[in-house]
DNA sequence: GCTGAAAATTATGCATT
DNA sequence: AATGCATAATTTTCAGC
C-alpha cells in the first residue's frame, strides 16, 4: 500500500455529483439529488464548492468532428526564446490550435491543428505558422484518430476516499 | 477568396450562447438571453438544438492540477493488432490516461498519462503499461506545460456565418 | 422559428440541527 | 456541514404570431 494521499478535499457525493454533472452540466440539483440519493441544497452547495475551488469548470465542448474539422495534426515548433511570450500569445489566438504545450527543449513547442481539409493544413503548416516571426515548423505527424481526451477524464475513485478493493 | 463552406446549421447568436456556456455551462436562459440580447425561450431552443445534434457538449471538466497530477507525460506505444481492440478497451479504462489515440503507424498509439509524482509516473512505465499483453512502451517524454487544450477550443466566427474583415 | 403568459419546477436566503 | 421552509427566479407547457 501506498501512502495516503495528505488531504481530501472531496468525497463520494462529491465524485457522484461529478458523474452525473459530466453527463449533462445542465442538469438541475434536483435531478442530481433523486439520482446520488442527496438533499438538492446539499448537491448544490457541493457543485458551488467545487467550481469556487477551481477543481472543476462547467463547460461547453464543442466537437470539431461536428464542424468539419476532420483532420488532426500534431504539429512540432521551434520558437525564437527572446519572443516566446508573444510568440505563445499569438499561438493561442489562432482557433486552428487545440492544444499548445511546452515541448522537450527548451525552445520546442508542441501544437495539435484541426483542419477541414489538407488543403487548410498545408496551408497552415507552410504559411500560416512560418509567417509567425520566431517560429519555425520542424516536423508534424497526421494524428488517425483520437479516441479520447481530456475533457473525458475524471480522478480515480481513490481521490474522493472511496476506496476500492485495493491491493496494488 | 475560398469556397463557401456548404451549410451552416448555426449562426452569430449561437455563438454568443456558446461563448457564454463556455464560461458556465450551468448560466441560467434568462442570464445569458440578457448578454446575446434574444429572447429566453429562443436561447433555450438553441440550447437544445447544439446539444441534440451533436455539436456541443454541456460538461463537467475536472482540473488534473487540483487533484495533485502535476506530471504529464506523452507515452508512445505499440500493440498486437490481433488485440487492438481489447488493448484500446483496456486503455480507456485506466484513469491516468487523459489523451488516447492512433499514432503514425498501424501498430501505434500515443498516449498522454497524468501522474502525481515520478514515482507513479515510473511505474506506470515499467509495469502497468508493459503489463497488458500486446503493449509494448517504445518511448515517452515529459511535457513541461500544457497552455491550451480541447475544452477551450471554439470554431472561429466564419463556421456560424460571421464575416469578420476577411482578406485570408 | 420566435415570443407571450400561466403553471410547474427549481434556486436562493434565512434559520435550525 | 446538512436540511426545512418561505420566497424569488427560472423553466416548461401551451399556445399564437
Amino acid at each position: 500500500m501506498t501512502k495516503q494521499s495528505s488531504f481530501l478535499p472531496f468525497d463520494e457525493l462529491d465524485y457522484a455529483i461529478l458523474q452525473q454533472l459530466n453527463k449533462n452540466a445542465r442538469a438541475s440539483a434536483v435531478d442530481i439529488a433523486r439520482v446520488v440519493n442527496a438533499n438538492e441544497r446539499t448537491v448544490r452547495k457541493r457543485i458551488d464548492r467545487m467550481v469556487e475551488l477551481g477543481a472543476v469548470r462547467l463547460t461547453a465542448i464543442v466537437d470539431p468532428h461536428f464542424f468539419g474539422y476532420g483532420i488532426s495534426v500534431d504539429i512540432f515548433l521551434e520558437i525564437d526564446a527572446d519572443q516566446e511570450a508573444s510568440i505563445l500569445g499569438h499561438l493561442q489566438s489562432i482557433p486552428s490550435i487545440t492544444y499548445l504545450a511546452y515541448g522537450h527543449g527548451t525552445t520546442d513547442i508542441s501544437i495539435e491543428g484541426r483542419f477541414k481539409d489538407s488543403e487548410e493544413m498545408r496551408h497552415f503548416l507552410r504559411h500560416v505558422l512560418p509567417g509567425i516571426p520566431g517560429v519555425s515548423v520542424k516536423g508534424y505527424a497526421l494524428v488517425p484518430g483520437i479516441l479520447r481526451n481530456i475533457d473525458e477524464w475524471m480522478p480515480p475513485p481513490e481521490d474522493f476516499g472511496i476506496t476500492t478493493k485495493d491491493s496494488d
